[in-house]
Parts: C-alpha cells; structure tokens; sequence
RNA sequence: CGGGGUGUAGCGCAGUCAGGGUAGCGCGCAUGGUUUGGGACCAUGAGGUCGGCGGUUCGAAUCCGCCCACCCCGACCA
C-alpha cells in the first residue's frame, strides 16, 4: 500500500476500505483530498481525517491532547489549563513550545497589537535577538540587569548576549537615522522573542525566560514631545486591552532595571496576581505596592524624655517588644539589616511600617540589594534583634520618614536584652538618607486625596516607560534642533508580553470546566459538535454546517469524533471555545442546532435555516468582512474589528464594571461606560 | 543564591522508610464488540534506561555517595 495514501484518511487501511479507492491511482486524485466531501457515507464507517483548506480543523487532525488531570508540576490555574488543553509543552524551566491553539491565540493577540500600534503612528520593524555586550556596557544597564543577561562569547571571543529588551539597539538605529528635529517623532515596534535568564521562572507563562514580546520605541525632540508619545500609547494600550476582551488598569509603576523617571503598569486584575495594587477609589490614585505610597499618620505628639535603657530579655521582634511593654508597634523603630551591593546598610523605620525595598533600592541607587547575612551584622558590629540606631559607625544608614513622625520610640540598645526609651529622631541619631522607603498600607490615606486606600491583586500585562535622554546620551543618538544645536532624543519604551497576556487571560476568564476565552483572541469561534448516531443525516448536515460557516469567514473548530457526548463538551468547555453549536438528532427533529456560550449557562436552539445570518448577528461580524478576509490571513481581527466592542461589554467584569475608578483620569483615559 | 519538595508508562499516582520471585493501579492509547445529551461498558493488548553516574551486595526502584532536572517559598524580577 503506498503510504501517500494516508494523506486522504486516518490510515490508509481505513481510507481505502470506505472508498475502495484503487491504490494505483495517485491520491491527489482523491476527491475526498480536495473536496473535503464526506456526506453520505455509512455512520460508523466515515473515518475520513482532512483539512479541505487553509485553517480548517477537525478536532481528529488537531494536534492537541487534552488531559483529564492536570501535571503535577501546574499549581497556577492557567499553567494548568494550558496544559490540560494541550496548548503548551514546557521544554525546560521557562521555557515553552507554543502549540497550534496557544499560537493562534498568541497571532490574534499579536495581530490586534499590531493593528493598534500601526494605528497610533507605530512602524514595525525587526531587530536581532543576539546582540554585543557593549551597548549594554555603553548604555550602564549592564549593571542594571546583571545575571538577568543571557551571555556568552563567539568563537571569535566577542560577548554576546540574547536580547532581553532593545532600547540599545533602538536607540542605535535611530541615532543613524534622525538627524534633524523634522525627523521627530518616531515611533518603532517589533514583535519578536526576548530573553531573561529570570532567577526563578514560574506559574507557567506568567513568568518564563524565553517570551514573544511587542516593544515599542518613541523617539522625540523632547520632554513635551515625549509627553505626547506618552499618551498615545497608553490610549492605544487601553484599545489593545479593549480589543482583547480583558479589562486592565492602569497603574504608577517603579522602572525597575529599564530606568527612566515615570512609569506606568497596566495590570488585568485577578485575585491570583503577583502584583498588589493600592487605589483610591474616591481620586483614582492607583500604583504598584512597590510604587505606591501613602500619607503616614502622625503621632500624638509628646514632650521629649531622656534616654533609658530598659530591659527586654529574649525580646528580638517587634511584636514582641510591643507585648511585652505595652505600647502599639508605631511607638518603636524597627531596624532591618540590607547589603547594597556588598555593603551593609542599617535601615531605620517606624515600628508599624515594613521597608518597601524597591523605594530602599531607588533610594540607594543600588543594582543589587538583599536582606544582609546574619555573619555579616555580625561583621558590622551590630546586635540582631536590638540593634541600634544610636551611635552606628561606618556603615550607611537610611530612615524612613516615618522616624520623624512620633517622639519617645522604643528601639534597640545594640546589646543583647536591652533596648531604649524615648529615642527621638533626629536628637538621638542622624542617618545618611531620609525618605520614604515604607510599603503603603490599606486604609493609610491617599497621597493625592486623603481618601482611605484600597488593594487589589493583578497581574502585569503591559508596561510604559519614559526614559528620557540618558540612553540616547550614553549611544549617542542625538538632532539637531531648530537653532542649530546639538540636542540628544527623548526616549519612551512600552513592552505587552504576549505569552504573559494570553497567561492572564485565562487566569481571569475561567471556571472549573476550564478556559473561556473572550470571542477575539479566542483559538477558534465556533466548537461545532455532533452527537453521532446511527443516522446519517446527523453527520451531513454537520458537514453542510461546518462548510457554510467557513465559508462564511467563522473560524470552526469541527469535532468531528466520534467521542461519546460528555468526551466532546468537557473538551468543547476545557479549550474555552466561545460559541459551541450542537447538533443530534434532538435537534435535527426541530430542523435545528443548539447553541450555547461559553460564557453562559443557558442553550438555545437556532433554526437551520439562516444560521448563519442568526450568528453573525449574535457575534456582530459582517459577513462582507469576513469573507473579505485575505486568503493568507494572519486569522487575527481585522475582520472582527466590531465584533470585539461588542463582546468587551460582556466579558468585563461586574467587579469591574462597578468600580470604573482604577482607571488613570485626565490622561486622555476616561471613564469606562458602564 | 538560601529553605522545602518531587523524579516509577503520554498524564495522575502506589511500591522506597522496615532489601529478594515477572514493577503495579487509574486515566489515556491500540484492536474487536456493545453504546451516544455531560469524561460509557465488556474483552484482548501494547507501552518502563524506576532522573543519571558510581558504590555496597549473590541480587538495588528500594541501602550509601555524587550529580542532574523540575516544582514551591524567599531573595530577585518589565
């Protein structure tokens, strides 16, 4: 038998005995090959597999196995789903193959990036991932990122390094390129793989060290310009959240090893988020907990006493030392040991408040910052559990401001079981540096409004930042300006991962039954299902359905197995499918097909007859668009571009939809309508 | 990098502590049959470097040593 045969069925055994296709007849004759036709044959026997075109599936030919129970090694809910809808296989820590349905979510996504990008004056361009050590080295951020690089040399001994990010090599474009004012603005995007060797990769995609990630660079002639540039991306980021179906607020953000001075985070809230974001719901104030800060509440203020030394045995905590004198925590500092960068830092805060070591680490303008080694307290002459503020030497100290803000602390006596009284700040002690290097607290008041704080968990989906010149300064890209003089480009940078979002989606929109997808970046819009039977009528009209909807431009994923009912929805439920259409003899008694939403509890039936006017009203596509659609389509949206405003307005969140205050205000965001 | 955990069939696990006969179970997979509206049933069957290397022993999934991979917490991190 020649093996080309199985290129018309499941095997070629099975093929030729339902068609009694001569074996010497070459199979590209098969008119099943190109036809796709397979109304009419016996049930049971029709075990036909083919594609009849570009982009049509049938879930037999789909490279896909779901899983009943999820890998022991997915404690995430979307690395689980992920898993068990078979759409990515981990090939080592962080590191991922996408499959067919996670790469068709990940080209949607892709696509309506793009679109919006495009959209907002953006042009896409493609860089290299390897890239020399030295622009790193020239730009400072070597330092900044540190392990985080991806290193090695060429045979040559050159260092190279795996792209992590492209500012560098941007900015070297750029600088190339613009050499005038007239040449400003610009904006550059690409869409391609980056590398970070992450210290610890986890929850699936949510953090990996091998991501697909869109960047875009604005260049401008300066800070108003970049201001501008600014905006527009956060305006076209919101349309790329919108789009996607998931609602994303946006927050102040720290930059981290990017640098630059302002920064904001757009962040899809779910309570399974890394990320924890305080917000005023009466201002709209919100901010990363490492951004975020908050009014501290002064204490009463009293005559300030004379140091005493009390006795604390075995008291080393701060609760502790609370109890056991009988004072609220605010009336202590605490001291908390770091190392900067080898060297040991002392940091004083007030008792109640715990150190936000991002705002430790801006404020020390450190690369690298840990809690220092018990050896080495010991090595700066300091006492664990009652250390001391008073009379530190030779070591670097930071307080936070809420020192000032009470008089008569407890703190430590840097000797064993014994601490002091009414320790006033700054009477008793100076330090090097004093700011605010506090984590903000829920219910500590607003910064901006003096409202009480809220938290809320989310997960980063989209990054902004304003770089300002000091990239293009140290790469040298830099204009000309109106009166001749030399001037260096302002630079922005907005990164979407898109493993990341595609993760996040599904941490949002899930159930116990597995992923529900928003309509737009969903792998397929349709799950047509068959209950097969004896009657052969069943399997025809699916076959006439399936071909009227493709050709209709809906995407339709064709389960065309002959799996037992609850097999088919527990698969239709788990890959998340938005519409899936039933059809068995039930329905076909009423001359119809029943069609239930994911998202939905409730089925209905739909005539046959005009079916597929009935869905595309129900999605909101037209019909001109979609068979408008390029032959070699990326499948993504631009024929779906109403369906998905449509579709936001379902899929967000009551939660969200109640609370439309996380959203920036005045900057060109405005109030979701509800 | 510190702490904890796990590696046995595609997936989930038992067996390891208390060393001995052919390494088991569920799901999945293959074949045949009966089934078809929420992960059906019967029968038969295939599938294993027990993470790797070394050691102890007549004999190691099991005891000892070293290493590796993966996961979780922390550190760290767009």
């Amino acid at each position: 038998m020649p093996a080309t045969f199985s290129s018309c069925g499941t095997s070629a055994s099975s093929s030729c005995r339902t068609s009694s296709w001569p074996w010497w007849v070459p199979w590209w004759s098969c008119p099943r090959w190109w036809s796709g036709w397979t109304a009419g044959l016996p049930a049971g026997q029709n075990r036909v597999r083919i594609a009849r075109g570009i982009g049509e599936m049938r879930f037999s030919r789909l490279f896909v196995k779901t899983l009943r129970q999820a890998p022991a090694e997915a404690d995430t809910v979307s690395h689980q789903l992920l898993l068990r809808a078979g759409m990515v296989q981990q090939v080592a820590a962080g590191v991922y193959a996408y499959l067919p349905l996670a790469w068709r979510v990940l080209r949607k996504i892709e696509q309506i990036i793009r679109e919006e990008m495009d959209r907002a004056g953006g042009q896409e361009l493609m860089m290299p991932g390897l890239q020399p050590v030295e622009i790193w080295e020239q730009s400072g951020r070597r330092d900044a990122f540190g392990k985080t690089l991806f290193t090695f040399t060429d045979r040559r001994d050159r260092r190279l390094c795996l792209g992590p990010t492209h500012e560098e090599v941007a900015a070297g474009l750029a600088s190339r390129y613009v050499q005038s004012y007239r040449d400003l603005p610009l904006l550059l995007y690409h869409i391609q793989t980056k590398f970070r060797d992450e210290p610890r990769p986890r929850g699936g995609l949510l953090r990996v060290r091998e991501f697909d990630m869109k960047d875009l660079y604005s260049f401008d002639v300066d800070e108003a310009g970049l201001d501008v540039s600014y905006k527009k991306m956060l305006q076209a980021y919101k349309n790329v959240y919108d789009r996607c179906g998931l609602p994303t607020v946006v927050v102040e953000a720290d930059s981290g090893a990017i640098g630059g001075k302002e920064s904001h985070e757009f962040m899809l809230i779910a309570d399974s988020g890394e990320d924890e974001v305080f917000h005023c719901p009466a201002c709209g104030y919100a901010a990363n907990a490492e951004k975020a800060e908050s009014v501290k509440p002064r204490l009463e203020a009293e005559e300030p006493a004379s140091i005493e030394e009390v006795a604390t045995p075995g008291i080393k905590t701060i609760e502790d030392l609370a109890n056991f004198l009988g004072i609220p925590p605010s009336r202590t500092l605490k001291a908390v040991f770091y190392t900067a960068d080898d060297q040991v830092v002392f940091v004083t805060i007030r008792g109640d408040f715990e150190v936000n070591e991002t705002k430790l680490k801006n404020a020390l303008k450190a690369h690298e910052l840990r809690l220092a080694s018990d050896a080495e307290v010991a090595r700066a002459g300091l006492v664990a559990g009652y250390a001391s503020p008073l009379g530190v030497h030779g070591i670097k100290t930071v307080g936070d401001d809420s020192i000032a803000l009470g008089t008569n602390f407890v703190a430590g006596a840097n000797k064993p079981d014994t601490h002091l009284r009414n320790v006033n700040y700054p009477r008793d002690f100076g330090v090097d540096i004093l700011t605010d290097i506090a984590l903000a607290r829920v219910g500590d008041a607003c910064p901006r409004c003096g409202e009480r704080l809220q938290s809320i968990r989310g997960i980063e989906v989209g990054h902004v930042f304003k770089l300002g010149t000091f990239i293009s300064e140290r790469l040298g890209a830099y204009y000309l300006d109106k009166d001749g003089a030399t001037r260096p480009i302002f630079m922005g940078s907005y990164g979407i991962g898109l493993g990341r979002l595609m993760a996040a989606a599904i941490e949002h929109s899930h159930d116990e039954q597995g992923i529900i997808w928003p309509l737009p970046i969903a792998p397929y819009h349709i799950y047509l299902c068959p209950l097969y039977t004896d009657d052969p009528e069943i399997e025809r009209v699916a076959e006439d359905t399936y071909a009227q909807l493709e050709k209709a431009g809906f995407e339709v994923l064709f389960d065309d197995r002959r799996e037992s009912p609850g097999v088919k929805f527990n698969d239709a439920d788990l890959l998340g499918i938005p519409i899936r259409l039933t059809l068995s003899s039930r329905t076909l008694k009423q001359q119809s097909i029943e069609l239930k939403w994911r998202s939905k509890k409730e089925t209905e039936l739909l005539p046959l007859s005009g079916l597929v006017e009935t869905l595309k009203k129900l999605v909101g596509g037209s019909s001109e668009k979609a068979n408008n659609r390029p032959q070699n389509r990326p499948r993504g949206l631009q024929s779906w571009q109403d369906c998905d405003i449509f579709y936001c307005k379902e899929t967000y969140s009551e939660k969200w939809v109640k609370n439309p205050t996380f959203l920036l205000q005045g900057d060109g965001f405005s109030r979701m309508e509800a």
